[in-house]
DNA sequence: TGCCCAATTGGGGACTTCCCCCGATTTCGG
DNA sequence: CCGAAATCGGGGGAAGTCCCCAATTGGGCA
């Protein structure tokens, strides 16, 4: 019996192109979401073969959906697709229990060959991404900065536009300790004002543009 | 014979399934680009009937490169592909002679039918797109607030992480005028720090992400 | 033709926010 | 018990934000 695929894309038209690449392979859609939260909802009911999940979604990112869904059901085999290839969180996504990382400037072969790979439990990630992975160990002891969640959340905040002050406020804490968690992003980020705070957050789909 | 496209969109992912979608249609693909300068080349070369280009590109990108392509072939019709719903470039892109705009959230069915559309001399926008328009034609006078291009220009730089001592120096211009320009830029949109310009650009495919 | 308007240019000054040093304590997990 | 994360503070220079003002240019319109 064929593959069961859940698409994953907050962009119809591009999910549909998707689609009917999947239906082309002989894989058959098990259900469609534009946001991380449908595509958890659809995963609980249906238990999809592979997910397939954008990165950079609404309500809830690929990432975050991938944890759900893989609780929900650990036999599922999820595969991210982002939009850049220097994603900083394809480590913690591994870690997460992601099978397959692919970029979508790669092919649609790949992404095809990514779901067969994963759905016999291998994991599959795009030529460039091994490559950023490899980088990483080769150049550093790790993966270079993933933020601390409070870090990831001051970066959020800031990214959307308000003021230490107000994300401060917003977290309860003081601004001081605000600033820091900001000084910490950006020395890790090797940023050194805002703008490059905002071009990271939308990389990295923590914030919608 | 068949309606020959030019697909332009850098993820090479999503060009492969709208390729697809285009085929399954009947339609020809005159050729692919993964930017906007590529997307020239070969219309020059090719002259489609139909260009479809991704508003965001590298080099290049979308609009620009529409204006280049009908000033080569002007009997090619141009549709343009955007993310999101609230472009203010719908009007300077329809004063450019384009003749569709599609948000990618839209169903792929709107873009097959906006290449036969605009293959017959029709314009074609996405229902979304219309009714921005129709809301700036009610509330404004006419579309609310299209930067100069010196604005556009500043925009940009400050996106990209300039500080407005190094816009000033890049434009040969004051670090004052360089400070009106931005903060007229802040005025028309309506925003008051530089997340909101970072966030604008990316928006707008002004700069790469 | 002449006048006005929008775009671009330039400056003064004041206040806020950012950016980056320095220091510190507490808490929690390996 | 050590290190990482999170918390909070002082101080200071740089940059951004937002007023005020004015001159020049070029194009459109009465």
């Amino acid at each position: 019996m064929p593959l069961r695929i859940l698409l994953a894309d907050d962009h119809l038209i591009v999910r549909q192109g998707l689609k009917v690449l999947m239906q082309r392979e002989g894989f058959e859609i098990a259900g469609e979401a534009a946001d991380g939260q449908q595509a958890v909802r659809i995963a609980r009911d249906r238990c999809p073969d592979v997910a397939v999940l954008d990165f950079a979604m609404p309500v809830l990112n690929g990432l975050d959906a991938a944890r759900e869904i893989l609780r929900i059901c650990p036999r599922a085999r999820v595969i991210l697709l982002t939009m850049h290839t220097e994603d900083r969180y394809v480590h913690e996504a591994l870690r997460a229990g992601v099978s397959g990382y692919i970029v979508k400037t790669q092919a649609s072969a790949d992404l095809v060959r990514a779901i067969r790979e994963v759905s016999r439990d291998m994991t599959y990630l795009s030529p460039r991404v091994s490559r950023t992975v490899v980088q990483a160990y080769l150049a550093k002891a790790d993966v270079p900065d993933p933020l601390t969640p409070r870090e990831r959340e001051v970066l959020r905040h800031v990214a959307e536009g308000k003021t230490t002050k107000e994300v401060a406020a917003l977290l309860g804490i003081s601004v001081k300790t605000t600033e820091a968690h900001r000084m910490r992003v950006m020395k890790k980020l090797e940023t050194h004002n805002t703008a490059g705070i905002v071009r990271y957050a939308i990389r990295q789909g923590l914030i919608q543009v």
